[in-house]
DNA sequence: ACATTAAATTAGTAAAGTCTAATATAGGTA
DNA sequence: TACCTATATTAGACTTTACTAATTTAATGT
């Protein structure tokens, strides 16, 4: 690869990766990898206050991380693509395997 | 795996991530993914000042994302472990294919 | 010994990220 | 309508990160 491609590619992953890089998000993107949770389930495994945890959720939307069905109250949260999905999944093989 | 468990992994994966998420510190671990390279053939692809350059490279250190070998004057960075070139390499495979 | 080169460190500033506290929105229920 | 629940937003304090400028360390060459 060149190296000015290398850059440009470096800093879209970055950008990605950054957004995830965070105890709070990366929890609730595992907690995505099976499928749609809701916020309030989400939450629960959280210590964070209703507002720090829903800024987090923020953060991963901003990003388009995770993407949202709402349903009466509720708000679904799922993994936004397969890229998503992958990089979660090379996380797991490479740290929990 | 268990929710405890998961905030453990998620904090050390974060930990980790969190390093290597910056385009400057991504370029460099790139172009360690064939072997080792020195710092100053390193900072020819980087528009940073010698010392903010430097600095990346220490945190790189700092958190064993990289080691290095010093070979009189010129000091040679390597990517520090397996688990390190399989990140690079999903990254790689993720978002660059 | 002195100058040169490669690399690291330190101090200080500016910018970005993460939280708390308070408030807002929007759907469901009495 | 008024109230409750789920979720989001805003403002402000605090912390961390990323830089510049200047200095330092260590190896080499003259």
């Amino acid at each position: 690869m060149e190296m000015s491609d290398m850059k440009e590619r470096a800093t879209e992953v970055a950008d990605v990766l950054k957004t995830m890089t965070h105890p709070e998000r990366l929890m609730v993107l595992c907690q995505l990898v099976d499928g749609e949770v809701s916020a309030s389930q989400l939450q629960e495994n959280s210590t964070l206050s209703q507002s720090a945890f829903s800024q987090h959720l923020a953060v991963l939307r901003k990003n388009n991380i995770v993407k949202v069905r709402k349903e009466s109250q509720s708000v679904f949260y799922s993994l936004a693509d397969a890229r998503i999905e992958a990089l979660i999944a090379s996380f797991y093989k490479i740290f929990c395997e």
